[in-house]
DNA sequence: CATCAGGGCCCTG
DNA sequence: CAGGGCCCTGAT
């Protein structure tokens, strides 16, 4: 295994003992490419998660648990090792694992169905021109949607620099540092009854700014409704959901476009471009940034609808493959704001 | 040194 | 619907 990427914002606290509970093979119906979907490379690094070579390694709360998830994969296989992990002294019911692991799947996009996607990629000149394997790039968070929201509201604007202090703080102060059996050391974040009750002041004293507001806010609502996640879930229509979502306090129209895509798979929901994002995108698409961010999402629709964000994904996450191997085009860096 | 916009959102008018 | 305020940081 290669160097592990990871950000442990202190690797001498103590740590709860994660042992293995389930193990489960599966074969992610095609087009499906593991690394693609697994390493994001314009995400934050987080103390949350963990990558290697071939293996991805995070810990996430499901039904109200902490556990510890590994994912082992072979680059090009379509076939994945799934194994969960729960602390020692947790007592959990363990006939509740094989679910754990179809949420934990169903989050990290193995079970999105991409029937008639191939066959748009394949006749699109910008889609044909990335890598191949991003045809099998799926949406993919390993995380509870309270937890997705606290990562969204620390991406809330400011640089990656802080987003990046803000999520070490958050674990360090209110999470459990955890420790699989190989020796690994991944923390887990506060849930929302551990963070409802801290109080504004302190977060701010801890340098959350105004978004110590948003995080108290929004362990109370998820306390005040303990059926939010399953009811986001089980709503059809996608545009309600997203319209449920912003009314969510601290969630806007960025927040809810990321929730929708990332969490809950909305292949085809994009109705939302942030400046960045839509400088980025005008530069790649047109390579100047005359469309306005209106016609940018109607030339994006017309041309990939219903897969929409899914290509719009492939087409933003291609860039920043290259960029992590050090090809970047040489005019990204300076949109990123780091 | 001071000023200001910003990977966003809420609130007010 | 437009625009100010907000924790901060980095650019000017």
């Amino acid at each position: 295994m290669g160097t592990m990427i990871t950000t442990d914002p202190d690797p001498h606290a103590p740590t709860t003992p994660l042992i293995d509970v389930y193990s489960k093979h599966v074969t992610v119906d095609p087009p499906f490419d593991a690394e693609a979907t697994l390493n994001k490379p314009s995400h934050f690094p987080s103390p949350i998660e963990v990558r290697g070579t071939g293996t991805y390694q995070f810990v996430t709360e499901v039904a109200g648990q902490n556990y510890g998830c590994i994912i082992d994969y072979l680059d090009g296989s379509n076939d994945v090792d799934i194994t969960l992990y729960r602390p020692k002294s947790s007592s959990a019911d363990d006939q509740n694992h094989p679910r754990v692991l179809d949420e934990i799947q169903r989050r990290l996009g193995f079970t999105v169905g991409l029937d008639g996607y191939e066959a748009i990629w394949e006749q699109d000149t910008i889609l044909s021109d990335l890598p191949r394997r991003m045809v099998g790039a799926r949406p993919s968070s390993p995380f509870s949607l309270f937890e997705f929201l606290i990562i969204c509201t620390v991406l809330q604007n400011t640089v990656v620099r802080r987003t990046v202090q803000m999520m070490n703080t958050l674990a360090l102060e209110f999470g459990t540092r955890y420790t699989f059996p190989s020796g690994q050391a991944i923390w887990g974040l506060g849930r929302p009854d551990q963070l409802a009750d801290i109080g504004e002041a302190r977060l701010r004293e801890l340098k959350l700014g105004y978004r110590a507001k948003t995080v108290t806010r929004l362990a109370r609502h998820f306390l005040d409704n303990p059926t939010l996640t399953d009811d986001l879930l089980t709503q059809g229509n996608p545009s309600d959901t997203v319209q449920a979502l912003k009314e969510i306090y601290g969630v806007g129209p960025a927040s809810a476009g990321y929730i929708s895509f990332e969490w809950l798979k909305c292949l085809d929901q994009f109705d939302h471009v942030s400046p960045w994002e839509h400088k980025i995108l005008t530069k790649v698409l047109f390579d100047s940034q005359e469309a306005t961010p209106p016609e940018l999402i109607r030339f994006c629709q017309k041309r990939w609808s219903p897969f929409t964000m899914l290509a719009v994904h492939a087409v933003f996450e291609s860039l920043f493959w290259r960029r992590e191997r050090g090809d970047g085009p040489e005019w990204l860096d300076p949109l990123i704001r780091l």
